[in-house]
DNA sequence: ATGAAAGCGCTAACAT
DNA sequence: ATGTTAGCGCTTTCAT
């Protein structure tokens, strides 16, 4: 169809007749090019299949129309926000794009991703599970989701952690646990301070004392909780109910449990947090505290359609609520 | 920290003392720069946080160092895949970006999304169930999944689904299922050609003609399948049983059997396709066929570094295996 | 209404 | 070992 090789803007000229400045007019529909011309080139531009190279055009004009979100990894609980995401962008005329740069381990990969795809790939992003944000970082437009830390510059949309944590820690508590365990999160993540401090505070309303040695760092990852899940469950004293800082982790002390010949629930009780899809595939189901996961998506692009908009996001700091999802991996002692 | 706005190789190179092809040099590793000037750049770098652009880079070198993910829409299928692929690209080096153009309706969009971030943000891409794939659009390495036709001339992944939906009908079939409806996906996917042929090769094995009423197309999404899945158990002859040709339309149907008063799978028995993690928080839980649909991410990216390394992928078109997935939609007539 | 020309930030010869 | 120069494909004044 085409001479082998991109067709760029300057073979839809020469094809044309006319110049590459009036191509351009016509690509971004500007003024001053006459109806004759525009159809010319219109009718080139489609026997061509030409399509504009992102690249060239934001390094000229910074501007792509392209939303990022900026993810460490794809796994569950961030392909739900993008879901999310996708679903709300619907028509506002942006295109999406989640970048990955594959660095889970890398502290500053947010900032490093955002520099690199701003101004130059994406007009505005969101980024998931930030560490550090430095709002004026690439100098566009940022909403974080699940922060590293409390109220700060950047919007910021989260669910409600305490809360969840509470009541998932009063459920087992009326269910006569008392050895919890709680496999905490990535300490450097708000979200996870959060869930165990609502963890220890639910535990100290019930006047039931925290064994230090029973919460222990899962980090959020599957891989990471492994270890921390198969010292708790080895011990002798071993709790009777784990409240995992998210499914993954959770699941994964389900495997640890029962590669150790333990039955959950009967002899261990497990509870999640988020309500991934995959806690559903679990054997047995997962109990878990639900985050609206993509509603939590769909108001981070909200706030950064307007602020692209030009406002100012109101209020700046969005926390959704959680609720309970009883499925089985919990019961009475 | 910086001069606010962009910070540029110029400025790298203004700050150390030396010439942006220096700078240019240091960052990419080659040869010709001295000890102390590369210690003293990289310094630099480090102070300012510069971050090259990816735009203005590719514009020149044509080299990105990320693989693209094209998907018309961040839907559970296309994400499952998107975690395979995460999985799988670990230590290979490159970077993940998955877009998505926003058009499920416009045929062409892989084409446009193709072209547009060839060249200029991506080395190679894999595309997911498009219409049309010219393997030299873009020039870029491509594998499809799930493509829309049978062998092309650009590799591709999918899974078994002729067996599959064989399977899946027989089993509807040996608890007693007679009135099976099939509500079809989207009648210029393979895929969806494929499923309905194991449909009607298994109904006609077993000696059962198809009411050609009760196969009605369903388009593969839950929007899509809700008017002709209402429309089918609409009818004083409704069928006992349907096969969705995925799991999203199977879930939507469910719904519209729930609204029409219908008890699933005590009025009606439905199964689905894919499996995705969704289909286990319907309820009651979907019995599904399962494709490896991490499994088949994590070939297509295999298969695309091995192009990206001069290779020639063999085979060239893989076809991975179904199962058979049972949970508590489908009972005995 | 159209085109010529000057860059956007970067890389890659080719000098020095 | 380092700098100079010429673009990559595009948008945008500024002429014509």
């Amino acid at each position: 169809m085409q001479p082998l090789g991109r067709v760029k803007m300057a073979d839809v000229a020469r094809e044309a007749g006319v110049s590459v400045a009036t191509v351009s007019k016509v690509v971004n529909g500007r003024y001053g090019v006459s109806q004759a011309t525009l159809a010319k080139v219109m009718g080139v531009i489609a026997d061509l299949g030409y399509e504009g190279s992102l690249g060239a055009r934001s390094l000229r004009s910074l501007r792509t129309n392209v939303i990022g979100v900026l993810v460490a990894e794809f796994e569950p609980f961030s392909t739900e926000l993008l879901k999310g995401v996708s679903e709300a962008i619907g028509d506002t005329g942006y295109e999406l794009i989640a970048y990955s740069g594959g660095h889970h381990d890398i502290v500053g990969w947010e900032r490093r991703s955002l520099v690199r795809l701003a101004g130059s790939v994406i007009d505005a992003a969101i980024v998931v599970t930030p560490t550090i944000v430095d709002a004026s970082v690439g100098g566009i437009p940022v909403v974080a989701v699940d922060p590293h830390t409390g109220p700060l510059d950047v919007p910021t949309v989260d669910a409600d952690n305490h809360t969840g944590a509470v009541h998932a820690t009063e459920y087992l508590l009326s269910l006569g646990h008392r050895r919890i365990a709680h496999l905490s999160g990535r300490p450097d993540l708000e979200s996870a301070r959060q869930r165990e401090r609502g963890f220890r505070d639910a535990m100290a309303r019930a006047g039931v004392e925290v064994d230090e040695s029973l919460v222990v760092v899962g980090g959020f990852r599957a891989e990471s909780a492994e270890a921390p899940a198969r010292e708790l469950l080895s011990r002798p004293d071993r709790p009777t109910a784990v409240f995992a800082a998210n499914d993954l982790s959770a699941i994964r002390t389900m495997e640890v449990a029962h590669s150790l010949g333990l039955a959950v629930p009967a002899d261990l009780s497990v509870i999640g947090f988020d309500n991934v899809p995959e806690s559903a595939l679990a054997t047995p189901p997962l109990t878990t505290i639900a985050q609206p996961l993509k509603a939590i998506g769909a108001t981070a692009l909200q706030m950064l359609v307007a602020m692209l908009d030009g406002a100012t996001p109101d209020p700046s700091h969005v926390h959704l609520p959680t609720t309970m999802v009883e499925r089985a991996t919990c019961q009475a002692l």
